[in-house]
DNA sequence: CAAATCGATAGCCTGGAGGCATCGATCCAG
DNA sequence: CTGGATCGATGCCTCCAGGCTATCGATTTG
């Protein structure tokens, strides 16, 4: 059996008349009559009841003709969907992101792709950026969104959003109503920081703002996410440097101050593969282009 | 395209290795290169990625294979459909039925019928046997159920149930405790009866049976069907004469003498075209051979 | 660097799809 | 009732396309 009994087979039942279906077809009307009667011999059943004057379909006959035309229009559907996968309209992106982008860009991110590209799904995965860069290369995701992070062969990195680093203080904090302050001020403060073993990167920042202000910050306490870490600072367990997107948590009883120093800084990298072909992906990287994706959103950038 | 190219496409797809497919099908390994290629020209898009050390599946490629493996299922599926069909396992029989065998023939052919052939659906539509001789000729139905039908050229008659006839009196009637009686003794009575335009047949066979009894039976109501009917008896409205499968409708206050003469009884038919092709029918058909469907129905047989 | 693996390419061959002519059955007009 | 018209089936021929063999070229491996 092939296609062409069906097509064919769909063109008699819906004309009831070989002449004209054949006509319809584009085909001699004994071409096709033998290729109907090939398809009855191929599924064993007598689909059309014909004599010379009138043609009709048999109970199998209808019965087939119902799965025909699914099949048809099924099969239309895939060479339509691999089109749209192949431009990238349709398919999936397997995103990797940093827990401090879920509350800034992933949020626009996300809106704007499915806006603008219903048909791609995005599989969300938090990861940090250690864990995203032997992701990518062994291909489980295969877009990373991650902070700070130095070029790696084979990678491709685009910056997303450089930020400014804030101090978060409780609302009681003596420093609490200034514009700005340098690093160095904060030389006696306890600090909540995120673990070190499970984000280096972001504890080394803090070690490298300290150091270069002579001093060793001292960790008051541990967390393991953003909004328990400014939960603790509102509750005058110590203060935090944090990105500046951060913000937006709006976490109450807590102040924020930028930090003068240059270095005071962190910058959001959408990571992919160089040799990358999942169609999908351009059109989420177009996206994070920075024009792309604030327009409409709260995040200042520095 | 061809079902050629998908189900080559499948086996390159599952084997990854055009090598392994190609044995798998039976054919070499340059048609099979060059059917995919003539596929991914069609479709307008590279569903495989391949060197001469690897292939891979590209994302329209996963798309269209899940599209493709659908598309041959369906397929399939309706050749199965066509053949369950013609043998008449599966599909569908409209079948007109008098009302009297609702309550009688009918539930535990239903029944029968869907547990034989859970594939056949029953289009079932209540219509006199005035009305079922036509619908059958014009193949608006494609079984009937009638009472009392005489011979109609291409139709083909089939006796499901010879019936004796019933008096239903008043559970307080001066005759109820009678094991039978003959007609004549409801000379005097007042008669519940069907509509003479809509049932003539049960109207001739009251007419019939008093023109022998020597009188023309008065009638003191009309009713629509038959559980009417039974109330208006048990109300004392009048007596009725009712086929013996009405007994299982089990109305209360009212009590069922039979009838003694010799022609009160009504036959249920089945009724088919003697050219019919709809293979379903046969099955419906020979469940009604009296043996078949008495097997657990408490209905008894004259 | 030689050998092996594997998909792509080239060229030939044949089966089968399509075309034309015609048959046979059926219906209808005169 | 008969000749013509209609319409699907059949027979035969042609030619394209799918399949085969041989070979190439790229890549990996020992």
């Amino acid at each position: 059996m092939e296609l062409r009994h069906l097509t064919y087979f769909v063109a008699v039942a819906e004309e009831l008349h070989f002449g004209r279906a054949a006509e319809r077809l584009l085909v001699a009307q004994p071409s096709l009559s033998r290729q109907i009667r090939q398809l009855e011999d191929e599924v064993g059943v007598v689909l059309l009841e014909r004599t010379s004057r009138r043609v009709e379909l048999t109970a199998a006959g209808r019965s087939f003709l119902d799965h025909a035309v699914a099949t048809l229009a099924q099969l239309e559907e895939g060479r339509i969907a691999a089109r749209r996968t192949a431009s990238g309209l349709a398919g999936q992106v397997r995103l990797g992101f940093v827990a401090s982008v879920a509350v800034a860009v992933l949020p626009d991110l996300v809106a704007a792709h499915r806006r603008l590209r219903p048909e791609v799904t995005l599989d969300l995965r938090e990861m940090t950026t250690e864990a995203q860069v032997p992701a990518l290369v062994e291909g489980r995701i295969d877009v990373g969104l991650a902070r700070d992070l130095e070029p790696v062969p084979g990678l491709c990195l685009q910056p997303v959003l450089r930020e400014g680093l804030l101090v978060a203080l409780p609302a009681g904090h003596a420093l609490r109503a200034r514009r700005r302050l340098r690093f160095a001020e904060l030389r006696d403060q306890p600090f909540v920081t995120l673990p070190r073993d499970q984000v280096p990167r972001a504890w080394d920042r803090l070690w490298t703002l300290g150091r270069r202000a002579g001093f060793s910050p001292r960790t008051a306490q541990v967390a393991l996410q953003y909004t328990t870490m400014l939960a603790l600072v509102a509750a005058d367990i110590g203060v935090a440097v944090v990105p500046e997107s951060v913000r937006s948590l709006r976490s109450s009883g807590v102040r924020y101050v930028p930090i003068d120093d240059p270095d005071a800084e962190s910058v959001i990298l959408a990571v992919s593969r160089e040799d990358e072909c999942n169609p999908a992906v351009p059109g989420l990287l177009h996206l994070l282009d920075r024009d792309q994706l604030l327009d409409d959103t709260d995040i200042t950038a520095t």
